[in-house]
DNA sequence: TCACAATTGATAATTGTTACCACCTGTAAG
DNA sequence: CTTACAGGTGGTAACAATTATCAATTGTGA
């Protein structure tokens, strides 16, 4: 269980960008510059931004960038597997009753949440208070899945493909753990 | 690993009902008639709705309930520990230029989020194509924690406390998946 | 170089959530 | 059983993040 670090984060970005316009084009996208800086950002920053940062960052090189631009590009990474979106279910915040440590199942199709029971998952962080300078406070694994509903249908409420997961190039050289 | 059933939640939603004015006293909440109505909703529902559809609910029984009540309600829920938010980052979508496989720590009071790479975790789903319904898509371990700055400062923009998680009631009889 | 579909910027609209504040009510003291 | 009042509520305005719209611009392949 390793963080990963900065300088691992300078490579990977790195040959990353090298690929960027090829795989724009795999994916039938025009290459423009507003893409070029958003995904350039996007790879440079170790805090998984929001499309706020990435505008104000981006805004410095192209001060007439719109901040709805920056939403689609984003979102359009996102479609491709060029980028994804650490936070599935970000839309509205979602409660639970049930306080006991557990688990869940995302449809992301229709996002209904099940509950589910994994024991082995907080053993992963037995006898640990801490990741370097982060203290621990508890950890929730999320399993993305697709409901038998939505298996079928194309995907309701929530039309993002989140990609076929086609991709396979270029995880090659990643930090090791 | 098991899905938990209707059966659970209805037995560990009665337990739970009948200790809440209980548990409001403890914590220093006066026990409405809205919040009976909100916690009992909560405790019903399988799918950990969003406040409007908690409001939905409620509404059938109390008609001039308000939207905001809900949501204030459900937040103090969770401050007191007799709930938790299901999406602890929902508030702004954020996104990762790492399209390699790796999990996150997550500050909460700061809301930063930094990779880790933990190698177990995809192992806990090896093997298997779908959970029940599910069809497995891929999983996400979020580990909760605060960072350096933030075990210091109160709690910057994010003051949930989290909740102490002494529960241990009403997780007995499962269904194995 | 050209034609056209894709993309962008500006801005309006929408959505989920929180802030405000006057009125109401659960609580505990008498 | 009253009473006083801190805390809670409803109605609504304000906010912040995101998405929709659309005319003008630009990358692409021919
Ligand atoms: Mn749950
Ligand atoms: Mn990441
Ligand atoms: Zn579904
Ligand atoms: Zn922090």
């Amino acid at each position: 269980m390793q963080m990963v670090t900065d300088s691992d984060r300078a490579a990977y970005a790195a040959a990353r960008m090298a690929e960027f316009a090829a795989r724009c084009h795999r994916g039938g996208l025009a290459v423009t510059p507003q893409r070029l800086a958003i995904i350039r950002a996007l790879l440079a920053a170790a805090d998984h931004p929001r499309a706020e940062t990435i505008y104000a960052q981006v805004r410095r090189e192209h001060p007439h960038i719109s901040l709805a631009t920056v939403h689609r590009t984003l979102e359009t990474l996102c479609r491709i597997g060029e980028a994804r979106k650490v936070t599935a279910l970000h839309d509205s915040a979602r409660y639970d009753g049930n306080t006991a440590p557990h688990h869940h199942v995302v449809c992301l199709g229709c996002r209904r949440i099940r509950d589910i029971e994994i024991p082995g998952v907080e053993r992963l962080l037995d006898g640990r208070d801490d990741l370097g300078e982060f203290k621990l406070m508890g950890c929730a694994l999320e399993i993305h899945a697709l409901c038998a509903q939505c298996q079928r249908k194309p995907g309701r409420s929530n039309p993002k493909r989140l990609a076929n997961r086609k991709q396979s190039i270029a995880t090659s050289n990643h930090v090791d753990s």
